[in-house]
RNA sequence: GGGCGGUUAGCUCAGUUGGUCAGAGCACCUCGUUUACACCGAGGGGGUCGGGGGUUCGAGCCCCUCACCGCCCACCA
């Protein structure tokens, strides 16, 4: 351990948070014992494994923030707690920086093949799996290291494949064909969630088909024309679809046009998917290359014919333009059709078109066979735990989001042609059965017919990334083994994650988990926003605008960024982060240091028993950090960390160090103060400081461990022995002092009536001042003389002379009048500028009056509970009498 | 085309079940070198809580409607 050094005025956050976390991570506080102790509830937190692409940004830090926060409370409150850490393989994110890499160093996937590829993977990803960790740490993540994870690591591959066995046998999962997302650029299917929709112009042509004559050639006469927005495909067109009420056509339907180029003959057909009113009402059917086209061809039997192959050319189908891509083609076929006189029109349209997620290329739809999860029956259930309340989502409102996606959820597409994933564990045999093995070495033998592995090849697909991720709240715990951490750690009680992968990830971990575990992974969902860059727009690296937290880290602290990230937020909105934020979060931690630099430095030495009874000062912050204790704990129960981390922030800004700190102050310094009542003042100073440091750890953490080690020393008893705040007890809630509390009322009342006198009065601020104090009654007077000796130093003034009630003889024009007293200061004139003050603050209390008034005179009286009637009836007095005393009567 | 969220002081945002909720921080103005902190202290100015209706004794908070802003979902060629 570090020698204790003398206490700076600046909090030195960087220098210091690395040796803390060094401090925590040697004491392994953040393991749980491996006993669970005795009577515990289990706390368990999941995170989203962030993907091991690169380093951590700001939206990263605010997960790890608000995580480790509720792990810090619950570990603190004694809970069975388990913060478990690790990183996503991110296939198709992962490969698409590899690519980038590679292609710097003059490689690529084809140059390397699959085994040297994957070669390549694991060293990029284990330096980036390093990065990952470190800054989490510098963030202050008190995760349990010993069970870090990784979605590629053995035993998530375990899970992975035994889960997918369970999904084939339950029928859950199907290999057939059907049209997916095909990304030209990745070269894989995507997911319909991956697939991003776009709003662009396009083109939208209308081409003319001639129709077939008898013989079946084009007859120049008759033609029937479609609209088009993609004139590539016509390619692949098996037929021509118009309404069947649509009269235009009636006649067309059963005869044939003749696709141009290639001569095919398409039948004229009669579909209601048809909208008669958009284009010409005629639609070229192109099964292979469009969804809707797709089913059409189905309920039509006609064939798909696919024209483009997987990098989006023209295919061997497309005769003279095979070989050419997508675009070239469309122009291409364009400039042919209007050269025979075949475009009737071309004019510009608004559409939306899909594009890849990851790297931004327009999506295609593409025939082929894969893997599916059939997620209709695993979304009821999912949807039914939710209804049901066994699973709640915070904030509410994401319920809907939440219902509608899974009510509405299509088959999801499984099977990724990548390398770098969890190879789908499906064999073929040469006589077409399929095996499905959760064995890592694969079946010993077809399932259907016998044949001898080595006969059986295995499927090259590997599993969307969000498959492994989907079994994360129990993969990492060793299912499907029944393991000690899964009895002890699962389900998990708070997921937290961010609303925009409620669909990628939270729902299909409801689906997986429910299937198969048989239970809610997630007693709550809690899901925070997005951190936006300063001006509100989103965080890209592409525009630059990305925050890095180790930089913020190194400039302000750990802690600072923490608090900024934690206070003035709404679960599920967006929030910006602001140079402002961080500095008064910085500033707040500063504050904190040096209130404790002053506890400390003031400890009495040498420090003898305490004496004599407790003073105001030390009653009411008793009774203040009892009521700032019972909500910051219900807060945090209820996972409101906004409000706790503001809450905090006022009662020691305000309570601690405003007031009980100045009051304490008066104490110390009182000439007629014993040793013991001294050192008695001091340890309440101290056990406050303790409470106050074990209320503020799970949100800044560092500052609090590092002021504790300074108490631990100075005041030991104050921290039960305990030499590391985060392995100190969540304190309990004292017991409030009603009579200390509205003894400071009065006084406090007093105070900044007399601070404002002196403003508005123009009297100097430091200039000390007489002054008489007239308290409203009897129990008002006993109030200020208990808090006197407070007054001297708090409001500047001396000497005070305190009167009876309604004794106001003498009394100057500019007075402060408050509930309890009328007060005012010698030694200075009204100014001028106190005049103007006085003229706006009578027209203030008028207004204030009338209202009253009116309000009083209504059916309020009458009709609102007596108490709320009898609190403004009161309030109309007392403005009354303010005006009174402010017009002299 | 549906659905959701937002619109509160100059700025960034809090406002739990309708009744001191009109707040915080920053910014601004005045004052302050009292031995924790100027990354500080004291005081102050500033908002008809997007517009318009309605319910209620009483509405940022509930209902209707309109206007912007943002997001999500969606197969119209």
């Amino acid at each position: 351990m570090e020698e204790r050094r003398e206490m700076a005025p600046r909090y030195a956050a960087a220098a210091i948070e690395p040796l803390i976390y060094d401090r925590w991570l040697a004491s392994g506080a953040f393991t749980p014992s491996v006993e669970p102790p005795t009577g515990a509830e289990p706390f368990v937190i999941a995170m989203p494994p962030p993907n091991v692409t690169g380093s951590l940004h700001v939206g990263h830090a605010l997960f790890v923030t608000l995580e480790d926060i509720l792990t810090r409370y619950h570990r603190m409150r004694g809970d069975d707690t388990l913060w478990l850490p690790g990183v996503d393989h991110a296939s198709i994110a992962a490969q698409f920086v590899l690519d980038k890499i590679l292609a710097e160093e003059g490689e690529n996937r084809a140059s390397l093949g699959r085994d040297r590829y994957l070669e390549r993977m694991w060293r990029f990803m284990d330096e980036t799996r390093d990065v990952i960790g470190l800054q989490m740490r510098r963030l202050g993540a008190s995760a349990d290291w010993t069970r870090n994870r990784f979605t590629m690591d053995p035993m998530s591959a375990r899970a992975v494949r035994t889960a997918f066995k369970r999904l084939h046998d339950a029928g859950l999962v199907y290999r057939g064909e059907a049209l997916v997302n095909w990304c030209p650029r990745c070269r894989t299917t995507i997911s319909d969630l991956e697939k991003v929709p776009v709003e662009e112009t396009g083109t939208l042509w209308t081409i003319r088909y001639h129709l077939a004559r008898p013989d079946g050639t084009p007859d120049p006469e008759q033609s029937i024309s479609v609209a088009t927005t993609r004139p590539e495909t016509i390619l692949g067109d098996v037929a021509v679809a118009v309404h069947p009420d649509d009269d235009r056509y009636r006649g067309l339907v059963g005869r044939e046009a003749i696709l141009p180029f290639l001569g095919r003959r398409l039948p004229i057909i009669a579909d209601a998917v048809v909208d008669p009113k958009f284009g010409t009402g005629a639609v070229k059917i192109t099964p292979a290359h469009d969804p809707d086209d797709y089913e059409t061809g189905r309920r039509h039997g006609l064939a798909a014919i696919s024209v483009l192959d997987e990098e989006a050319r023209i295919n061997a189908e497309g005769g003279a333009f095979a070989g050419l891509d997508r675009y070239e083609a469309r122009a291409r076929i364009v400039d042919e059709l209007r050269a025979m006189g075949d475009l009737e029109d071309e004019r510009p349209h608004q559409m939306v078109v899909g594009h890849c997620d990851r790297c931004g290329t327009v999506i295609e739809p593409r025939l082929s066979v894969g893997w599916f999860v059939r997620t209709q029956p695993l979304a009821e259930r999912a949807l039914a735990s939710v209804r049901e309340g066994r699973t709640r989502i915070v904030p509410d409102h994401f319920t809907k989001v939440y219902t509608h996606w899974m009510e509405n959820i299509r088959d999801w597409a499984i099977g990724r042609q990548l390398w770098w994933g969890h190879r789908i564990p499906a064999w073929y045999c040469p006589d077409g059965h399929i095996t499905v093995s959760d064995i890592e070495a694969g079946p010993d033998a077809c399932a259907t017919c016998g044949r001898p592995a080595g006969e059986l090849t295995q499927e090259t697909d590997i599993f969307d990334t969000w498959f492994s991720s989907g079994l994360w709240p129990f993969s990492t715990l060793g299912w499907p083994d029944d393991t000690p951490d899964m009895r002890r750690f699962y389900p998990t009680s708070v997921m937290e994650t961010g609303y925009d992968i409620v669909f990628f990830w939270v729902a299909r971990m409801m689906m997986l988990g429910l299937f198969c575990t048989g239970v809610e992974p997630f007693h709550t969902i809690y899901l925070h926003g997005l951190v936006r860059a300063d001006g509100g727009v989103k965080m890209s690296k592409t525009k630059g605008n990305t925050t890095d937290p180790i930089e913020v880290i190194e400039e302000v602290g750990a802690d600072a960024l923490r608090f900024a990230l934690t206070s003035g937020t709404t679960p599920g909105a967006d929030q910006r982060l602001t140079l402002a934020k961080l500095e008064r979060a910085r500033n707040f931690t500063n504050k904190l240091w040096n209130a404790a630099r002053f506890v400390l430095g003031a400890r009495p030495d040498p420090l003898v028993a305490s004496d004599g009874s407790p003073t105001l000062a030390e009653r009411w912050i008793a009774s203040r950090l009892a009521e700032a204790t019972e909500r910051a704990t219900k807060q945090l129960d209820e996972l409101e960390m906004s409000a706790y981390a503001g809450s905090i922030h006022e009662f020691a800004w305000s309570d601690y160090c405003d007031w009980f700190l100045e009051m304490a102050k008066v104490d110390l310094r009182r000439p007629d103060v014993t040793d013991g009542e001294r050192a008695r003042i001091w340890r309440s100073s101290a056990s406050t400081l303790a409470g106050l440091l074990r209320l503020l750890h799970p949100v800044v953490p560092y500052v609090t461990e590092e002021i504790w080690a300074g108490l631990t020393e100075a005041a030991p008893d104050t921290t039960d022995g305990q030499p590391l705040l985060i392995r100190a007890a969540w304190p309990a809630a004292g017991g409030r002092d009603a009579a200390a509390d509205a003894d400071m009322a009065v006084l406090m009342t007093v105070i900044r009536g007399v601070r404002n006198l002196r403003t508005e009065s123009g009297l100097p601020a430091g200039a000390w001042l007489p002054l008489t104090v007239v308290p409203a009654d009897a129990a008002a007077r006993e109030a200020i003389e208990r808090g006197l000796g407070y007054l001297p130093a708090l409001a500047r003034v001396r000497p005070i002379e305190l009167r009876q009630p309604g004794d106001d003889a003498g009394r100057p024009p500019t007075v402060a009048s408050t509930a309890v007293a009328t007060a005012w200061l010698g030694g200075g004139e009204a100014s001028t500028e106190g005049d103007t003050r006085r003229a706006s603050q009578e027209a203030h209390l008028q207004r204030g009056i009338e209202r009253l008034q009116a309000l009083l005179a209504g059916d309020f009286a009458t009709r609102a509970p007596a108490e709320l009637v009898e609190r403004e009836r009161a309030r109309l007095a007392e403005l009354e009498a303010q005006l009174r005393l402010l017009v002299g009567d």
